[in-house]
DNA sequence: GGACCAATTGAATCAAGAA
DNA sequence: CTTCTTGATTCAATTGGTC
C-alpha cells in the first residue's frame, strides 16, 4: 500500500487502477491531468492559504514565531493566486464522478478567491464548515480577535448533481440525535499526532488533526470511496481514508513530505464499524462571556451588582466591565480587586437581586448555557 | 433624530451634516455618492445575499418555508452580483474614513464574491468573524449540514491603516479576561425583538439581532462616532448605534422598511454616559518618560534597580538612563542588552526595593499618571 | 510515582509616535 | 518619506525537569 510513483509513470486509463492508494510525486495539476475522468469520490484539498506574512512576529516573552514561510505559500498577486486556484480546480473537476463532491480548507486569507472560483467554475456549494479551534494561536499584539477557526467549502461538481453521498443519519446519531451543525469543534494538531523529525522539528507546518479529516469523510464518502488529496503533504487525507475502510490518491512535490506520509500510512490500522462513532460526536461547548449576558437583555447595562452580603456593589457598563468608582475591569478583576485578593470567581461572587433574593450571575449563565434565552430584550 | 429623506434633497457637503442620524432614501451607490468623502468612521453592511432557491422549499409536514425571494434578492448571474457589490463596496471606500472600518455579513451564497472584492478593491481584511446560531433553521431535507453561521467581513480601507478602533481590553475584561474569539455565539432574532407587521408578519425577512451589532460596535468604535449602514432594512444598525451613543446614517430603498425603521429607532432609550464608558488600556495612557521619576523626586540618581529575580542590577543615573558597567542606555535598552534580546520593555523589568520586596517601576509610572506626584518639572 | 513548575509552541496577513 | 525610540502584548496543551 501507498507505493510511490512519478507522474510519468502513471498509465492513465489503466483500468485496475494501479494508481490506488499511492502517492503521486509531481506537480499537482499535471498529476491531476493524468488521472482518468470522473474516477474518485471525494477530493479534499488544504491547498497554500497565501499568507502574505510581513516581518517577524513575536511572543510577549520576545520568542519569536515560527511563521509559515515555505516558497510554496508565496504568489505575487492575487491574481496569481486566483490563476493557480483556477487550474487546480478545473483538473480536479475533470477527475470527480459526476456525484462526486469536493472539500477545501482555508483562512481568510484565501478562502474567498478559493470560494468564487468554485462558483465560477461551475461547482455547487453545498456548505461551508466552520472548524473551531480549542487551542488557537493567540494574537500576541492585542490588534485584532484571536483567528480561532478556519473554513470548510463543501461542493459538488455542479448544480444538478444530486446523488452524492451525505450520511446523514449517521452524523445525526453521533451528535446526540441533533442534526450535524456547520461548526465543528477540534483541538489543532499537537502532541503525538504531529509527525516530527529526528531532531524534533515538525515535518510539515500545516498538519491537519486526523479527527477533522474523519469527520469529513465519514460525512461524505462510503467505504471503499476513492479520497483524492491534490496537496498531500504530511498526508493526514490519506491516513485516515486507510483508518477509515476509504482508498486514497495523494499528490505531492516535495519528497520529504512523501517519505513522511509514507510511513505514517503505513503505520495505520484499519478499524472496525463500532469504533468510528465515537470520532464524530460533538465536544463540550466552552465559556459564556459575561458581555453575552449584556447583549442578550438577560442583564441591562447599569445594573447594580453585589457580593452576597451587600458589602460591595458595582455597576455593570455596555462594555461588560464592571465599574466602582473610576475603576473598572473584568468581574474577576473586580471580585478580586474588593477583596483585596489576586483573583477571584466573578460569576459566583457577583450577585444581581430578584424578588428580593440575591442571586449569582452564575444563574444567568447557565440560562445562556442551556439556551433558554432566545431572543433577548 | 433619524428623519428621512430623499437623496436629492441631500446637501453634498454640508457643513453642519445634516445627514447624521438619517435614514436616506433611494440608491445605495447614488446615496453614498452623495454623502462627503472621508466621513463615517464603521460601515456595517448587511447587502442582498443572491440566494439562488430553485422553486419552493417545504418542510417534512408540507407546508412552505418563507425563504427570502424579494426581487431585490434576484441576480442573474454571478457577475451581475459581483458588479453590483463591486460598485458599493467602491462608493463606500470613499465614504470611510483613511482608519475607519467595514463590516460585511453574508452567507456561502454570497461571502466569498464580497469578500474576493474587498480584497480586489484594496480593502485588507483583518478578521473574518463566524456568527453561530443557538437556534438555526434546520435543514429539513437531511441533505445536507444544518446552516447554523453567518461570515462577517472586518476590513480596513487599505493594507496601512493602522490607526483603526478596536477596544482590545474593553472586550477581553468583558470574556472572561480572555481575548475575543473570532466565532460568536448569538441565537437569531426571534420574539419581542423581531418586527412584526399589524398582521403579524415579519416587517423584514433578515432582521439581525441586536446583541450582533451591539459587539460589532462596541469592539470597534467609540461614542459619538459615525456609523454608516448601506442596506438599513429594518434599522437594527441605527437602533443599536442609538442606543449606545453613536451616530447613524442608513440607506434603504423601500418605504415600509423606513418607516418601521423610523419608529423603532424613535422608541430606543440611549444609554448614559457612565455606562457607555469603555476600558482602555496602557496603549491610552499618557507616555511618562522615565526621566520624570527622577525629576520628580521619586528616584533618586544612584539607585540601583535590579531584575525581580535579581539577576542583574544596574544604576540610575540623572540623565535618566541606566548604567552597567561602562554600559549605559534606556531602561528598554539596558534590560534587552542584559537579556541578550532584541527588545524589553523596562518599565516591567526593572524593579527597585521597597519594604524589603521588589516593585516594579512601572508602580512609580502610575503614582506619576494618577497625579499622586504633581511635581513632574 | 506523582505533584508541581518552567519552557515551548501553533497557517499570524499583529505599533505608534517622534525626529 | 525613512529611521529611531518607546514600550505593549498570549491561550491551550504538551513536554520535560525538579521536588
Amino acid at each position: 500500500m501507498s507505493a510511490i510513483r512519478l507522474v510519468d509513470d502513471l498509465a492513465p486509463s489503466s483500468p485496475n487502477a494501479d494508481w490506488m492508494d499511492t502517492i503521486l510525486k509531481g506537480d499537482c495539476v499535471a498529476a491531476l491531468e493524468r488521472l482518468p475522468e470522473k474516477s474518485v469520490d471525494v477530493i479534499f484539498a488544504d491547498p497554500p492559504y497565501n499568507l502574505q506574512l510581513d516581518g517577524d512576529l513575536h511572543r510577549p516573552d520576545q520568542s519569536k514565531v515560527d511563521a509559515v514561510d515555505d516558497a510554496w505559500d508565496q504568489f505575487e498577486s492575487f491574481a496569481a493566486y486566483d490563476a493557480f486556484t483556477r487550474a487546480w480546480l478545473l483538473a480536479a473537476r475533470r477527475v470527480l464522478k459526476p456525484n462526486g463532491t469536493i472539500w477545501v480548507i482555508g483562512s481568510y486569507h484565501n478562502i474567498f478567491r478559493v470560494g468564487s472560483s468554485l462558483q465560477d467554475l461551475g461547482y455547487w456549494i453545498l456548505n461551508d464548515v466552520v472548524w473551531r479551534k480549542t487551542n488557537p494561536m493567540p494574537n500576541f499584539r492585542g490588534r485584532r480577535f484571536q483567528n480561532a477557526h478556519e473554513t470548510m467549502i463543501w461542493a459538488t461538481r455542479d448544480q444538478n448533481a444530486k446523488g452524492y453521498t451525505f450520511n446523514y443519519d449517521a452524523l445525526k446519531a453521533a451528535n446526540d440525535d441533533l442534526q450535524m451543525r456547520t461548526d465543528w469543534l477540534f483541538p489543532i494538531c499537537t502532541g503525538g499526532e504531529r509527525l516530527k523529525d529526528e531532531a524534533g522539528a515538525k515535518v510539515h507546518p500545516t498538519q491537519k488533526p486526523e479527527a477533522l479529516l474523519a469527520r469529513v469523510l465519514m460525512a461524505s464518502s462510503r467505504p471503499g470511496d476513492v479520497v483524492l488529496d491534490p496537496f498531500f503533504g504530511s498526508g493526514t487525507t490519506g491516513a485516515v481514508a486507510k483508518r477509515l475502510g476509504r482508498r486514497f490518491v495523494g499528490i505531492e512535490r516535495e519528497q520529504a513530505y512523501i517519505d513522511a506520509a509514507t510511513a505514517r500510512i503505513a503505520a495505520v490500522e484499519p478499524l472496525e464499524a463500532p469504533e468510528l462513532a465515537s470520532m464524530t460526536g460533538k465536544r463540550a461547548e466552552p465559556r459564556v462571556a459575561f458581555v453575552s449576558l449584556i447583549e442578550s437583555g438577560l442583564v441591562a447595562p447599569g445594573t447594580l451588582l453585589s457580593d452576597s452580603r451587600r458589602r460591595w456593589t458595582a455597576s455593570v457598563r455596555a462594555d461588560g466591565t464592571l465599574a466602582i468608582g473610576s475603576e473598572a475591569g473584568s468581574i474577576h478583576r473586580m471580585g478580586a480587586r474588593v477583596q483585596g485578593l489576586d483573583a477571584c470567581n466573578g460569576w459566583t461572587f457577583w450577585h444581581y437581586e430578584a424578588g428580593g433574593k440575591m442571586k449569582p450571575i452564575d444563574d444567568l449563565r447557565r440560562q445562556v448555557r442551556d439556551g433558554m434565552v432566545v431572543g433577548g430584550a
